[in-house]
DNA sequence: TAGATTGTTAATCGATTAACAATC
DNA sequence: TAGATTGTTAATCGATTAACAATC
């Protein structure tokens, strides 16, 4: 084990193989091995020892992983070990559809908070909660202390939106509008543009 | 110019230089350079240059490049100079979010199809389209000659309606579903789970 | 014990950056 | 012309793979 940084790519990886393992573990399987993990992830077996290798001595020659055991300390690791509130902000189709989605359930996070700028919607019920007036996102946020928000309005409003967010002291952003985000180095965002997405594939076709 | 095959990492960032060039467009500018694209995107001015020329010399020293060239070739390099036809399976929340989803037009993709299992839902009608049967959807992919499906079905159908999508020679598939999925090597697969996405994120928090 | 598989090292491979001649 | 910026080369940096001693 090296408790030096650990490079972004590596963290990046995690998350896949804690949901191939949580997998395992549904099917009831006990331990695995950096070979069938990584089959299993299409990531080679080596490269998986290694980026595991990086936090702690886990696995046992011979008989490799405990799928329960790696479970345990992947989430720590991923601080995943607990439950993230999250906000978010924008009321459109997306973002109903996410304020109804079951998959954050056991991964860590729930929606706390929705937000969304028309005071038509403002009110209405989605999913339990009441939809909250944008303008009173920055307080809300900071007294509830929110660090993580998923972002699904128009793309014009997106970058206006985010700044309210950093000030709110949000660290973590799941950006679905199709633009890039200023944000300062403290603040994460990852970007979800199903568009971006295909584009990546169109190339081979 | 080089004819050599160019490195996944490439391709998969001129999509993000493609919608960040589309942007300027749209607010009137003409020319840029690789310094003010990089600020844009978060990439250096460096990166930017060496990813461009791998497929033309599109830039002029001392002006930087044109918008409207660059746009062009971009869109001709990753084959978005046309209309991609895309189906859609599974009509959940997801499924509805993305068949109504704007922002599809103008980035090269148009749903075409829309397939569920669920008899109930079958002949539904969701933004103009009729639900079809998943039964028929292998001969109507073929027969329609579809090479695109994005995949919002549950992670425990995902692995077996990707089967079907690869047998009807489908060769991209944008994943909503929770799982890795297993394909050929001729086919594409692009990842979208919202938690996994978090997960890279609270790392650092 | 014999077989299997880890954690780690060294070698290889690939990607990014810095620097600058060419030139618009 | 002078200033700006490209395309490209060489240097650096980082990530992946192969191999194997350690050991369960």
């Amino acid at each position: 084990m090296k408790a030096e940084k650990i490079p972004d790519i590596i963290v990046g990886r995690l998350p896949i193989y804690l949901r191939a393992l949580q997998r395992m573990a549904d099917n009831g399987l006990k331990t695995t091995s950096s070979q069938e993990l990584g089959e299993h992830v299409g990531i080679s077996a080596a490269q998986i020892r290694k980026d595991i290798s990086q936090f702690g001595d886990f696995g046992k020659q011979g008989t490799g992983y405990s799928i329960a055991y790696l479970l345990d300390k992947l989430r720590e690791i991923l601080k995943v070990d607990r439950i993230w509130e999250v906000a978010l902000i924008g009321a459109g189709d997306m973002g109903h559809a996410l304020a109804r989605y079951q998959g954050f359930t056991n991964r860590g996070f729930h929606i706390v908070m929705v937000f969304d700028n028309d005071k038509e919607k403002v009110g209405e019920k989605i999913n339990g909660f009441i939809i909250e007036d944008t303008e009173k996102m920055v307080e809300r946020l900071k007294s509830a202390g929110i660090k993580m928000a998923m972002l699904t309005v128009p793309a014009q409003a997106a970058q206006g939106v985010t700044d309210k967010l950093v000030q709110a002291g949000v660290k973590a952003i799941l950006n679905y509008a199709p633009i890039n985000l200023n944000v300062p180095p403290s603040v994460k965002v990852q970007y979800i543009d199903p568009s971006t997405h295909l584009q990546r594939m169109t190339y081979y076709l």
